[in-house]
RNA sequence: GGGCGCGUAGCUCAGUGGGAGAGCACCACCUUGACACGGUGGGGGUCACUGGUUCAAUCCCAGUCGCGCCCA
């Protein structure tokens, strides 16, 4: 016997546990079946389960529980990526606690103690998805530093190396100062900052009377600007292009150059250019043929190798802070009366998204990836259709992006990470190969003699592994039965944020290796913001623990309010309230299941939904089908919410409102129990992929099959009933019946414990006897003493309604308020009478009559007869009560 | 500045070229023998605004306003 209440926390570590053990998660390449692949975008081993992975991993779950269920052989592959940056800040805070500096640790013994960290604390969000009842297949579970996956990575630097796709590069570079290493372009993210625009006297060289005034943002760079560059049709200046300023306090002699990069309307229309410390300044220097000296060193601090100052003040600036610097700088402009003034502005300034710090744009030497190459196939994939996004219209982000994607710095000055496979002889010569011994028997044919290497210090860019995710995970480079089978894979899930990341990325090197697309489908979700729509996060408080949502609620209630909440292309609003209202219906749900074992309703095989006899069955079954097929083309067109709706109409709506009611004075009756025992199954199956757990445990409870075997069992497929539509019609009535007479009732204050007749007057002999057949329920759910047809006239002080060509009577005299069932009658049949002539009017119309579709024509015509009729009726009502 | 999306009931959101919907919230009644995390009934919306196309616009088109996001 169930329990009363429903109490999750008491099934779910059992039942998570029973599906785990008994290989329920597990793909089997060596099944005949067709394979279905979700590859998950591998989450930051630091991480722990946050919203947004507990709304992608239920989604996920869904479409693979349910695609398992179709019969599928369902690959759902887990794993973690190793996370560069996050995971070396992780364990440098861990030795900063214990006093040790990694660089005096050595890079042997701090990454021992990085894998060290990840055998302890790297499992922790792999742990917290089995809560959210994540069906992956563990036992494959990868991490992107896995000898397999390092094996990968290195073939696939090796192979672009040699096709020239990867090469060396003295380019400006995203620096992030406080890792000390540089980033990618999105990794920074721009904030806006209060600062000044600073506007700075320049000498002309010939004419030391007369000044070029630039304005800048950052007066610390001007230590190595190059040039300033006008417009060249700026009136204003054409006179000086080609001539020399001196740069103050420098002293350095900088030509006066013409480019359009210069804005007339902005600032004073001439600007610096420092082209080794900003992106727009690099390519004027380009252009231009300027040098580059740097200024800034690794760590922000001010470096005076490259331009060699005699002046006093400017060598005094050697080693100091980049602001320290800018304010010292300042200060001496104001003293030699070079500063023209000081302008308040707000400016965006890029700055590291985990470090937090402004970034240095530096001209380094760093390894390089030809995106713009392999981006080609990744565009062409999704222009012909290999690649489908949906919702469709991120295409077009994607499409910006990647059409206009810049060469991918793929090298960072970390330990922690998949170290570049380069090695250098002794004369700077670069050897790349698959390991040490390859590359010195590479310096060997080169030097003619064995040589002493060094490989590259530097590791890779974290996304670089996580690109060869869809293939590495299944065993390349070597051609095991998986990759075979499970590339490509049928869909990534994700979040529009990811685009650029994984799905770009993985495109490109998919397209590039496999020759074939990584995934068929991209379905883009929103992000999970709380309850009034506010991004979460930390500094607002307003961040919510899924774990402590699913300790309250049940990980089954939190999975159906985010799929009840997912409609394509928007964010979705979450928070304990909307998660609390959806724990209702799995309540429901349990309720429901019971009151069928108290019953004995229990599932008989024998049951053949085809030979149903009984309307009330042929109905529920009818309507069963079609809750199937609704919740599964929901599923296919990923459309979760009405997935979650078909769900919740059909089983609360349908099923528990009218058919359990209605059957309840039959069940005794064979068939009745068979067909609410086989809907209820139906539920089951096609609720399981959003709430996994309350559906196994009342399938294995009620006995519908053995001890977590829901998992894997048949999802239902529509069926044919016979003469459903008599059924349906015959339902259909009994329903609206009883639902105007409790509407009547509820108007009109008639308290339920008083039964009066229902009396049907002008009905047609076939609704007299579709009500004999539905006395009882009538009774009980109309709260009818009797039913029958009107003898004789309407009795003094009835209430009445009209239901088809009939009019149902009340006869209630004394109980209601004539006045009150006047006025409702009056409402009522004011409202019949607008919609009778609003559709008179549209009859009315010639151009209607003549070029709308005559369907509509006929349905209008049709509607104004059923609208008049029902005025005529209400108006012999109103007429009877005098 | 460029691009994308959104604006429908108090809230969250579906929706379609031809009768304005759901869930929650609200109000009233009901401790009926699965369920008060329940049952029954009800009120509530010039579908942001302005034009246009059309026999017909909440839906298509253009513009305006407001909000959000991405890119520069």
């Amino acid at each position: 016997m169930l329990d009363k209440t429903f109490s999750p926390s008491e099934i779910e570590p059992r039942l998570y546990a029973g599906w785990e053990a008994s290989g329920a998660f597990a793909a089997d390449p060596t099944r005949a079946a067709a394979p279905f692949t979700i590859m998950i975008p591998p989450p930051n081993v630091t991480g722990s389960l946050h919203m947004g992975h507990a709304l992608t991993f239920t989604l996920q779950d869904a479409l693979i529980r349910w695609r398992r269920m179709q019969g599928r052989d369902a690959l759902w592959q887990p794993g973690t990526d190793h996370a560069g940056i996050a995971t070396q800040m992780v364990v440098e805070r861990l030795l900063a606690g214990e006093g040790v500096d990694r660089r005096a640790l050595g890079r042997k013994k701090f990454l021992d103690r990085v894998w060290q960290w990840k055998a302890e604390s790297g499992g922790t969000i792999t742990r917290q998805l089995r809560r959210l009842g994540a069906s992956l297949d563990w036992p494959r579970e990868r991490f992107t530093m896995d000898d397999g996956l390092s094996a990968a990575v290195r073939e696939v630097f090796v192979t672009l190396y040699r096709q020239g796709l990867i090469y060396r590069d003295r380019r400006l570079v995203n620096w992030d100062p406080k890792f000390q290493s540089a980033i990618s372009d999105l990794e920074v993210e721009s904030r806006e900052i209060k600062g000044s625009l600073w506007h700075i006297r320049y000498p002309l060289a010939d004419d030391p009377a007369r000044f070029l005034s630039v304005a800048t943002t950052r007066p610390e760079t001007m230590l190595g600007d190059t040039a300033v560059a006008v417009h060249p049709d700026d009136a204003r200046y054409r006179d000086l292009i080609g001539r020399d300023v001196v740069l103050p306090l420098v002293g350095r002699r900088i030509p006066i150059i013409a480019d359009t990069y210069s804005d007339p309307e902005k600032g004073t229309g001439a600007v610096k250019i420092t082209p080794a410390h900003d992106f727009n300044d690099f390519e004027v220097g380009r252009r231009h043929d300027l040098p580059m000296p740097s200024v800034i060193d690794r760590e922000g601090r001010i470096t005076l190798a490259e331009i060699a100052p005699d002046s006093d003040f400017v060598q005094g600036l050697q080693g100091t802070d980049r602001f320290e610097a800018r304010r010292q700088i300042v200060a001496e402009l104001e003293r030699l009366g070079l500063l023209e003034r000081i302008e308040p502005h707000i400016h965006q300034v890029p700055h590291g998204d985990r470090s937090g710090v402004p970034i240095e744009p530096l001209l380094t030497v760093q390894w390089y990836c030809n995106a713009g190459e392999l981006a080609k196939a990744a565009i062409a994939s999704v222009e012909d259709g290999r690649t489908k996004f949906v919702p469709q219209q991120w295409e077009n982000t994607f499409f910006a992006w990647m059409r206009d994607i810049q060469p991918w710095c793929i090298s960072r000055q970390l330990w922690w990470g998949h170290r570049i496979p380069a090695w250098y002889g002794p004369d700077g010569a670069v050897f790349v190969a698959h390991s040490t011994k390859d590359a010195e028997n590479e310096a060997e044919k080169h030097y003619g003699k064995p040589a002493v290497l060094t490989q590259d210090e530097d590791v890779l860019d974290t996304w670089f592994s996580s690109a060869l995710w869809p293939f590495s995970t299944l065993g390349w480079p070597q051609r095991t039965v998986e990759v075979d089978r499970y590339y490509p894979g049928d869909v990534l899930v994700t979040g529009f944020d990811i685009i650029f990341f994984w799905v770009a990325r993985m495109m490109m090197m998919g397209l590039h290796f496999m020759g074939e697309v990584p995934f068929r489908h991209v379905y883009i979700h929103g992000l999970v913001r709380d309850e009034r729509g506010q991004k979460m996060s930390k500094s607002k408080g307003n961040v919510m623990d899924p774990l402590e949502l699913i300790d309250r609620y049940g990980a089954d209630a939190l999975r159906f309010t985010i799929c009840a909440l997912t409609g394509p292309g928007r964010d979705i609003k979450l928070g304990p309230s909307r998660v609390e209202s959806h724990r209702s219906f799995v309540t429901k749900l349990w309720n429901a299941a019971r009151f069928c074992e108290m019953n004995a309703i229990a599932p008989d095989v024998s049951f053949d939904p085809s030979q149903a006899k009984l309307p009330l069955t042929r109905w529920i079954l009818a309507e069963a089908s079609d809750a199937v097929s609704a919740a599964t083309a929901a599923l296919e067109a990923y459309r979760f919410d009405e997935y979650a709706a078909a769900c919740y109409r059909f089983a609360w709506h349908v099923f528990c409102d009218w058919f359990l009611e209605l059957a309840k004075p039959a069940l005794h009756e064979a068939e009745v129990k068979q067909a609410a025992a086989h809907v209820l199954g139906l539920i089951l199956r096609v609720l399981h992929p959003a709430m996994p757990f309350v559906t196994e445990e009342l399938w294995d409870r009620l006995g519908y099959g053995a001890p977590c075997s829901l998992i894997r069992a048949a999802w239902p497929t529509p069926f044919v009933v016979p003469d459903a539509a008599p059924a349906r019609s015959e339902l259909d009535w009994v329903v609206r019946l009883i639902g105007e007479v409790r509407t009547v009732r509820a108007e009109m204050n008639v308290p339920p414990s008083l039964r009066a007749p229902v009396l049907l007057k002008d009905a047609a002999p076939d609704s007299i006897a579709r009500g004999r057949r539905w006395e009882e329920a009538i009774a009980r759910l109309a709260r009818a003493d009797t039913f029958g047809p009107l003898p004789g006239d309407v009795p003094q002080g009835s209430a009445q309604a009209v239901l088809d060509e009939a009019t149902i009577v009340l006869p209630l005299a004394g109980l209601i308020d004539l006045a009150a069932e006047r006025a409702r009658l009056e409402k009522e049949a004011a409202k019949a009478w607008r919609e009778a002539e609003t559709l008179e009017r549209k009859l009315a119309n010639v151009d209607f009559v003549a070029r709308a579709d005559p369907e509509v024509v006929a349905e209008t015509r049709d509607r104004l007869e059923s609208a008049r009729a029902e005025v005529a009726r209400l108006q012999a009502a109103l007429a009877r009560i005098g």
